[in-house]
DNA sequence: ATAATGATGAGAGACCCA
DNA sequence: TGGGTCTCTCATCATTAT
């Protein structure tokens, strides 16, 4: 577990200046600011920042070439960044290597297999690269079962992973060149049939390159046709420019423009799924791109023409849709705006067990055949009583074999609306608060202690992000900022955000937190300081306060912000409220204007500092 | 005073079939 | 295409228990 931090290095500092009266300041350590300041920006292009963009798979000369482009106006590795993207995303510009290297990373190879085997075999013969990837793999794989055998680091998982058959290995082995395609993209995730189809389409001796690509091809087509019911590309730009006034009131949502849900949730894609995306089918409005990255974050099932809206206030950007079922056993549909590149995404590890019964292996055991879950429902903020559980073994209680199908069909109803799992023969329970701190990646006793009640910690945990979600998102802003990135956090609950980039090792030089609960910012405060952490924490709590001027101060202070972080509340449109489910202008979550105002004033001092 | 419990549906989409 | 059915949902409030 993690040892918690010598109290003595802690220091409380109440701020001085005339920032919100409820603002203080939490330094652990020293502070290591030299990374960041303003004056430092030139600094930011070390060889550790090019040679992170060369591991992205970007070549010396075109990160020479944005370099030498972007140096007039900034020299800021996001800039960079974005000028790099621009060019793989032209077919023209982007050098043949780097776009074999995008390839074979976004088929799931780590990159630094991908460029250990084009060192050895050239960039040309895509068949002897993925020869030797596949190769790699193996090895990997075979390593990988030698270490799960002595290394248990999981306390209640009781099943070891499967070894690969034989079988397979020889099928590997002896295959024609069309097979070990085949073989290599069910590998990555492709449905059989997707890859059958595009090999027989680009022909028996057709590469790799040319494969993969038919598939992203038909898939973002089809993608393309479930995400957008109308996209209306010229009315879009025009509402770019008479937008963002967000004092005056909300704009009628345009119920020509609803954005229907897509039928998978995985949005630019998730791992080992079908259907990753290269490029955004829409690429970012001009006016949403450059510093700060923002990441914004609500539930995707909210009454009609909510999303449209929340997209139209957030410079049009097209919403990601993801279920968090592709990520741990449990779902959580919930839509994403950001402006980040979707490109070289990868997971936190270890990856979450997929299933409830891989999740919580002891459950196994009293699972009836008649209970078919795989995946619980989404977390929420309560939890079934006593009572109901009591009820319900009872009722099983009068049966010896299997209950009659109409107890059944009621016990289910309660099982998937109570997210209920079987704990002993006929006993259900809801569940625990660990428990759902491991299902939204948090780690253990995240929430525990520090006097919160029980029923508060199922709230907070109810109202978080899935950590290995987001941290799916943020993954490729690691090699961005090797030196650490400054983080304004709005709405931080108990800072799924921060310990998504925790757990990518990405450093926080400085949180600015913002949340209202106040044994919500008890919580982060605990982790900030259980992972000895070494930058600034500053909270405040109401994002209410928190005017433009205090943010220019703080941008000044520490030199600007890097990410903008947080998704507002959805109590006004969740289904689950029975009461004021009355859309984006209700009492809670008509903050998220707040959310953009703060992130317009932000972006526009960005500027500003920039100039 | 605080914490736990029990009662309280509708809205939206997916799916099926005529 | 349209209607019926099934499924799921970051919740709130009054009451009861501690």
């Amino acid at each position: 577990m993690v040892e918690h931090g010598d109290s003595d290095d802690v220091n409380w500092n109440t701020d001085d200046d005339e920032l919100a009266i409820d603002n203080f300041q939490f330094s652990p350590s020293p502070v290591h600011m030299s990374a960041t300041s303003p004056n430092s920006i030139q600094n930011r292009i070390s060889d550790e920042t090019v040679a992170s963009f060369v591991e992205m798979g970007f070549s010396t000369q075109m990160i020479a070439r944005a370099i030498e482009e972007t140096a007039g106006a900034n020299m800021e590795p996001m800039m960079i960044l974005e000028t790099l993207f621009n060019y793989s995303a032209s077919t023209e510009a982007s050098s043949s290597k780097s776009k074999v290297i995008n390839h074979f990373i976004a088929m799931g190879f780590p990159e630094e297999h991908v460029i250990k085997a084009m060192q050895e075999h050239g960039d040309e013969d895509v068949g002897e690269i993925t020869n030797a990837l596949l190769t790699y793999a193996e090895v990997d794989k075979l390593r990988e079962s030698e270490d799960m055998n002595i290394n248990i680091n999981d306390d209640d998982d009781d099943n070891l992973y499967s070894l690969s058959s034989d079988d397979e290995e020889d099928e590997l082995n002896n295959s024609s060149n069309e097979d070990r395609i085949l073989q290599a993209l069910i590998k990555m995730g492709y449905l059989r049939e997707d890859a059958a189809i595009a090999i027989e389409r680009c022909g028996e001796d057709a590469s790799m390159e040319e494969v993969v690509d038919f598939i992203c091809a038909a898939q973002m087509a089809r993608q393309f046709d479930e995400i957008y019911a109308e996209p209306d590309k010229k009315e879009l730009m025009n509402n770019n420019k008479k937008r963002r006034t967000y004092t005056e009131t909300p704009r009628k949502p345009n119920t020509d423009q609803l954005i229907s849900l897509p039928k998978e949730m995985i949005g630019f894609g998730v791992p080992n799924h079908p259907g990753l995306m290269m490029h955004r089918p829409v690429p970012i409005p001009d006016i949403a791109r450059g510093p700060p990255f923002f990441y914004y974050e609500n539930v995707a099932m909210t009454p009609k023409g909510v999303w449209a809206k929340i997209s139209s206030h957030l410079y049009d950007i097209v919403p990601e849709f993801v279920d968090s079922k592709h990520f741990c056993a449990a779902a959580r549909k919930r839509g994403y705006i950001h402006n980040l590149p979707i490109q070289n995404r990868f997971q936190i590890q270890p990856p979450q067990h997929n299933t409830i019964q891989e999740a919580f292996p002891l459950t196994k055991r009293w699972w009836p055949s008649w209970d078919g879950r795989t995946k619980l429902n989404c977390l929420l903020t309560c939890i079934a009583s006593s009572r109901l559980t009591e009820k319900i073994r009872e009722a099983l209680e009068r049966y010896d074999g299997e209950p009659p199908l109409d107890v059944q069909k009621w016990v289910m109803y309660e099982c998937k609306k109570w997210n209920l799992v079987w704990v002993g023969k006929n006993k259900l329970a809801p569940l625990d608060a660990d428990e759902m701190e491991k299902l939204l990646g948090f780690p253990r006793d995240h929430t525990r202690g520090g006097g919160i009640s029980t029923t508060d910690r199922y709230k907070s945990l109810g109202n978080s992000f899935q950590v290995d979600t987001v941290a799916y998102h943020l993954s490729l802003l690691k090699p961005l900022f090797p030196n650490g990135i400054n983080v304004l956090s709005l709405f931080t609950g108990i800072g799924g955000g921060e310990v998504a980039l925790h757990r990518l090792q990405i450093k926080m030089n400085v949180v600015v937190s913002v949340e209202i609960s106040d044994a919500n910012r008890n919580i982060l405060r605990s982790f900030w300081e259980q992972t000895n952490q070494k930058g600034i924490l500053r909270e405040f709590k109401d994002v209410q306060k928190l005017d433009d001027n205090t943010i220019e101060r703080l941008m000044d202070e520490y030199g600007g912000f890097d990410l903008v972080i947080g998704g507002s509340p959805c109590n006004n449109l969740a289904g689950g409220n029975r009461h004021h489910r009355v859309g984006l202008e209700g009492e809670h979550s008509s903050l998220f204007f707040d959310y953009c105002r703060i992130l317009e004033a932000v972006r526009r001092k960005a500027r500003h500092m920039r100039r």
